[in-house]
RNA sequence: GCCCGGAUGGCGAAAUCGGCAGACGCAGCGGACUUAAAAUCCGCGGACCGCAAGGUUGUGGGGGUUCAAGUCCCCCUCUGGGCACCA
């Protein structure tokens, strides 16, 4: 035996290695014991869900403050008497593993089930609640098939098509990525990769079929954090406004001065072509000087064919919008545009405005063509400015300086605008969209910022797309009987670009369901945030062979009482789980329309400052932590360093601390809980003297404390501290204990109170405290102390007196002391007496139970 | 540029509704125990003046409201994050 271990076995020091290893083996070997109850249990059910990790194979600090943080919550829901669900599982799919496979040759499939068997090992070895029966690995083909189940439904809605257009493509990852993974213009997730532009046919998930509901659903969730729910709005960017028609001007071009001058409508003919605009200030049509188009608009490639000039033009400009994009700096490009040589009339007032192309304006919004109204916009104001065109003022504020451009709206009319001068902004406008959705030239529209979800990737470790391509019949789905379509194993896995698959022959050829005749299989894969998007519903039945899920087990659970991650996931993740919860809704496969009730957003694990990265090597490994500290105080300190939603700084010292702590009340339990035990479960003696009220009232104030912060506040970091004050005054009360001063119910009311207050933060150590009081139940089944209101109430005031707003004194009352007595109080004081000595006291605040505030002169 | 956070001792932080600023923890200092150390227990710690009692001052900076402001209002600085030519 080594002198260390002599030593540890002869004294009661906590030693949470010894303890946390003799309870995770017991729990390990009791798997039902997490297990959520069937809906007839009557309880009321609690689902509490944790953002499932990618299974890199290491956990890292953050993953362990999201889960402390929902392990507590789910604890403290089943000692409250509910029925919890707390699942967990692996975002499976996704390119490291590709990555890894080429730098150690392992099938992404090997490396990636061998991270998830470490990750899932340090999970236990955290000791967190989770109900392993219903784990999901949506890399798994009884998981990925039901992705594919999902496309085909889509697709049958027409929510899935294929579309050729301009993507990002990421020459790292070697795939195009959707919108909402674009970071800058680089890649989330290689920061330093600048993302290109590429001209690709791709899937996509119509997801502006639901903006409006996305948009709409926000006001319903007032319990998501404003900051999602902000940058969700921001995101989906809808915008009210008006379509109008200019129809374009026939015959040889009309060359003002060089498209600076707007011409009369005098003896005109129409070509029929039309440029529609999208506006949101049709009440400044008066002011409109000028059509801008997008280089790439229909109408401007037609022209360009026959115009070599304006070829150039185009040619230009698209090349600088590519390369302002891909830098990340669109806003930063300079303005810059080229006359058409083509006019266009303005249906207002019949003039004819010169056509321009523009390298600010976007394809891709709205109808990738504006009207120009300098005076009324700061864009417009400066690309005239710079080209000379003309300026019209058709809004102003009476009275007022009015600078152009003029842009507030506030208090202001409109001027120099037919009949309908005089009015103001948002009245002209409603008028001037009816007018035109009545001459037919235009109407009231909506605009939307969230473009379709492009669910394409050129890459191997996703979920194959389930769809063929038949000479004869077309894009056919496969059938619903033929799925899974297997990812192929043994596939050479290269960083060439294009898709891995379609270099394996089996798996290509296939027959088309319609015809029979030969086919060939779609070989890019999903996007993986298709994965994410519906996970959480298949925890709820998570071997379902004939369903994604099962109906009714989802309507028990869902929404989602509680879901707990990261922020980064505010426009990724979490919009769409909120489009995929729709879709479901309209196939009728749920009747909730949002996936979460409620969203907690913890703050980042940060050291030295900077957030953990390997990059700036300051990661903190938490095996290496829990290793030296255990388990318990590793998350406690997690919980304990800072409040759930803000950054925390890692200090290896404040682990340091709390495991002291636990060690504290190790100590203590042990040392007393003879006299525990001895009292059984007797009742509190109806008197409880001095000491015992002193400890009593004290433990009451904590439990009242931390069962108000679970319900609301979530400060877990106060909620600890009020232990270690509890802690403190118990040891501070030692010697009574010991003596008997303190009655053995009195302390086992005590023990037993401290030992339940902790287990929603420390598991190990509070289960073999809850065995040493005697306890053979699970701490989870054993109801959350009440507290007593009475028994926390203070039995003396201490009554801060001020003068002037300066602290004197502090003045002892009894507890009940109304403003009488504090006033009477207040004025007996000698110290006060001394302080007001030759002044005259002007005015007297006081504020029952608070304070006492004199005002003299 | 626009929209959100944040700024409090040597450090992480607390103060929940405008009412004793700094709870709790870390680090530090002093003491007890010990041959000694570790561990543990007790005590002291915003700054300045003072032997002390006590006083002055203090929550990024400047103004304001109030009997009373870390907290409310106005202006500014720094810092973290999100969005950014969206017509």
């Amino acid at each position: 035996m080594s002198a260390q271990a002599e030593t540890d076995a002869r004294d009661d020091r906590y030693q949470p290695a010894t303890i946390e290893a003799k309870w995770a083996e017991r729990w390990a070997a009791d798997p039902d014991m997490y297990a959520a109850e069937p809906a007839s249990s009557g309880k009321p059910k609690y689902y509490v869900l944790e953002m499932l990790p990618y299974p890199s194979g290491q956990l890292h600090m953050g993953h362990v403050r999201n889960y402390a943080i929902g392990d507590a919550l789910a604890r403290y829901k089943w000692m409250q008497g509910c029925n919890v669900l707390h699942p967990m599982g692996w975002d499976a799919f996704g390119l490291p593993a590709e990555n890894a496979a080429i730098k150690n040759n392992t099938p992404p499939r090997e490396w990636t089930i061998g991270n998830i068997a470490s990750m899932k090992q340090q999970m236990q070895r955290l000791g967190l609640s989770y109900d392993w029966r219903n784990e999901v690995t949506t890399c798994l083909p009884d998981y990925y098939r039901w992705n594919q189940w999902f496309f085909i439904r889509m697709f049958e809605r027409g929510l899935a098509y294929r579309k050729q257009s301009k993507v990002n493509w990421c020459p790292q990852c070697a795939t195009v990525l959707a919108n909402e993974q674009v970071v800058n213009g680089c890649c989330w997730r290689h920061d330093d990769q600048i993302v290109e532009l590429r001209n690709l046919e791709q899937w996509f998930f119509r997801t502006t079929e639901y903006a409006q509901e996305l948009l709409d659903g926000l006001d319903q969730l007032p319990n998501w954090p404003d900051k999602v729910r902000t940058m969700q709005r921001n995101w989906i960017g809808r915008s009210d406004g008006a379509e109008l028609a200019f129809e374009v001007v026939a015959g040889e071009p009309m060359q003002g001065d060089a498209g600076k001058e707007i011409l009369p409508a005098s003896g005109v003919t129409l070509t029929g072509d039309r440029i529609t605009v999208f506006t949101t200030r049709i009440d400044t049509i008066y002011g409109a000087t000028s059509v801008q188009l997008a280089p790439e608009h229909p109408l401007v490639t037609g022209w360009a064919a026959g115009d070599p000039t304006l070829r150039e033009h185009v040619d230009g400009m698209l090349e600088q919008q590519k390369a302002a994009r891909e830098g990340g700096d669109l806003a930063g490009l300079e303005k810059h545009g080229a006359f058409t040589g083509h006019y266009a009339q303005n249906p207002f007032t019949g003039e004819l405005l010169p056509v321009w192309i523009a390298n600010y304006i976007l394809a891709d919004y709205g109808t990738g063509a504006i009207m120009s109204v300098p005076a009324h916009d700061e864009r417009d104001w400066e690309f005239a400015g710079k080209y000379g065109l003309p300026v019209r003022q058709v809004v102003e504020v009476p009275g007022a300086e009015n600078a152009l451009p003029v842009l507030g709206e506030e208090g202001a009319v409109l001027v120099h605008s037919g009949k309908w001068s005089g009015l103001a902004c948002a009245e002209a406008r409603a008028q001037l969209s009816a007018e035109a959705a009545a001459g037919g030239y235009g109407r009231a529209t909506i605009t939307f910022r969230l473009k379709d979800w492009g669910v394409s990737r050129q890459r191997y470790w996703g979920t194959p797309i389930p769809m063929l391509y038949c000479g004869d019949c077309g894009i056919v789905p496969v059938p619903d009987d033929q799925l899974p379509v297997l990812l192929p194993e043994n596939v050479a896995i290269t960083q060439q670009g294009g898709s891995p698959l379609a270099q394996v022959p089996e798996f290509v050829n296939a027959t088309c369901p319609k015809c029979g005749g030969p086919a060939r299989r779609e070989t890019d894969t999903m996007d993986t945030f298709v994965d994410s998007s519906w996970y959480f519903y298949r925890y709820t039945s998570a071997k379902d062979s004939t369903a994604p899920f099962d109906k009714e087990a989802a309507k028990y659970w869902f929404p989602i009482d509680q879901y707990i991650g990261g922020v980064e996931h505010a426009i990724l993740h979490l919009i769409y789980s909120r489009f995929w919860t729709k879709v479901m809704r309209d196939l009728g496969l749920i009747t909730n329309a949002e996936p979460a009730e409620r969203l907690f957003t913890q703050g980042m694990v940060i050291k030295n400052g900077a957030k953990m990265s390997k990059s700036k090597g300051n990661v903190v490994s938490p095996d290496e932590m829990i290793g030296r500290y255990g388990a318990d105080a590793t998350r406690m300190y997690a919980l304990f360093a800072a409040p759930p939603d803000r950054d925390l700084e890692w200090q290896e010292d404040g682990v340091a601390g709390v495991s002291r702590f636990l060690a504290k009340v190790y100590r203590f339990v042990q040392r007393h809980s003879a006299a525990a035990l001895e009292a059984g479960d007797a009742a509190l003696p109806e008197q409880p003297n001095a000491d015992e009220q002193v400890v009593l009232r004290k433990l009451h104030q904590c439990i009242r404390k931390i069962t108000e912060d679970f319900n609301d506040r979530w400060h877990f970091n106060t909620c600890i501290a009020a232990i270690m004050e509890l802690q403190n005054v118990l040891t501070g009360a030692d010697e009574r204990f010991a003596s008997g001063a303190i009655r053995p119910e009195v302390t086992a009311h005590v023990l037993r109170r401290v030992v339940l207050l902790l287990a929603p933060f420390a598991p190990y150590m509070t289960a073999e405290l809850w065995a040493e009081l005697g306890e053979s139940g699970g701490l989870l089944r054993t109801p959350w102390p009440a507290f007593d209101e009475a028994l926390a109430k203070a039995s003396e005031l201490e009554v801060p007196v001020q003068i002037n707003g300066k602290l004197r004194t502090v003045i002892k009352l009894a507890a009940d002391a109304g403003e009488p007595a504090m006033r009477e109080a207040a004025l007996g004081d000698e110290r006060v007496l001394a302080a007001i000595e030759g002044k005259q006291v002007v005015k007297m605040i006081v504020v029952p139970g608070k304070l006492v505030n004199l005002v003299v002169r």
